[in-house]
DNA sequence: TTACAAACCTGACTTAGATCATGTTTTTTA
DNA sequence: TAAAAAACATGATCTAAGTCAGGTTTGTAA
């Protein structure tokens, strides 16, 4: 399914200041090292299935990653993205619930899987580690429910100026006075992210083309006026 | 603004048992209970506002707590709801935010507030605080990534269905043959959960009653067909 | 008890965005 | 490198649900 090694070390760590282990001293954080298994994820792999009982947290120090849950229909819809630095299947490990999502590499990921017992150890031992997971968690929970008012309060072109703008916040490099995102989403997934179809999706983004605010090579996106997109998004800031 | 007293112990809560505290030994309750100052709001008296910098944490002993995020247009959105023994502001303390939206009393409602130093000292010192904090969130996490699935899976009439089948996992209560949803929410506020307008919900609910899944006296909702409401909201378990 | 305001309800109309259909381009695989 | 399969794109409908407009009922304050 993906290849295993033991090589990556936390202290030289891609994601090294992202993460949760991060503040841990010397030797605390070479416990860490020695008790993760590290996983490459080809594009598409997944990590766990949605009903799955979880066995433990993955940390991401390379790569991103979807995490989507499948209704009734077959439709596909993705609930949070998560790249360098953040934790996968910590939810289920604490709420001892299984997975309620599926965990999908979104291109050649990097990730340290955690044992469940190890964890819940290092959460009693570590009051740092369990305040990082706290801020992480509640991070995610205020976008969450960032996302679900947008849902109630915007429309689909606004829902698609906001995702951009987020995309550039996690994922944007300014590249020749313009701002690269350095992830690659199909229009299907991006409109499973903000919940509408793909053909409006790609009608909206060639309405952005159109107007300037975007620019496009092959896959990659280009934001190439932010101030623009923050109005077309009627975001107040 | 609100009454303050010093008489609820924790030792008798009525929450007692689902709080994040419960599980602290006699000594270290007795701690707690002394650093608490207790709160009765009001029906409509607001605890905390968007917006504004974070001083400690709610723990909810009595009533139940609408939190809102409010758009450009006015527009009010429900993004959660707590109840007793849940907690509220725990999230903008540890990510060290503003709060991102407001807290409302949907009836008379006790609350203890706790201050952010104590709980930074508390989370610090108990790991079985920390790890309920993490449970709490989690599960918080894991509703609200389901509420954005439905948003995009499921139509408005299935996800009115599942506003009610989940009111009455938190406020059900068996009565005479039917279930009871001890809480009182509003068309409109029902309305701006789900993320519908109030006019469609109302239909929705009239249609509910028609086909005698639900009933209604004065504002109280009972549930008379919960498999038929399942059914209805085209929900798999 | 009256009266004023919310909240609730229903009908008629409008529209954002879904769906369907079809063609083109890009990517993957044989 | 060709062929098959994804992904992208655009036009033509259709419909779920929003909006507007008018009622009634319920709650609450004077």
């Amino acid at each position: 399914m993906s290849r295993h090694n033991q090589h990556l070390e936390c202290e030289n760590c891609p994601s090294k200041g992202k993460g949760i282990f991060c503040e841990l001293e010397g030797l605390a954080l070479k416990d860490v090292s020695e008790h993760k298994v590290d996983n490459t994820y080809k594009k598409g792999q997944t990590l766990f299935v949605q009903g799955n009982p979880p066995f433990g947290m993955y940390c991401i120090s390379q790569g991103n990653i979807k995490v989507t849950q499948v209704g009734e229909d077959g439709k596909e819809s993705i609930v949070r993205i998560a790249t360098e630095g953040d934790v996968l299947g910590h939810r289920s490990i604490f709420t001892d619930q299984y997975y309620n999502a599926t965990a999908t590499a979104l291109d050649e990921t990097k990730v340290c899987f955690i044992d469940k017992k190890y964890i819940l150890k290092l959460v009693q031992e570590s009051p740092t580690v369990a305040a990082n997971l706290i801020a992480k968690l509640g991070r995610d929970l205020g976008a969450a429910e960032s996302r679900i008012s947008s849902f109630y309060q915007k429309n689909v072109r606004e829902r698609l100026a906001e995702l951009l703008l987020l995309l550039k916040e996690s994922h944007g490099v300014e590249e020749d006075g313009r701002i690269r995102l350095n992830i690659k989403l199909t229009r299907e997934e991006m409109a499973s992210i903000i919940g509408t179809a793909s053909e409006t999706l790609i009608r909206f983004m060639t309405e952005l083309k159109q107007e300037g605010f975007i620019e496009q090579e092959g896959k990659v996106i280009f934001i190439t006026d932010e101030k623009g997109l923050i109005e077309f998004a009627n975001i107040s800031y």
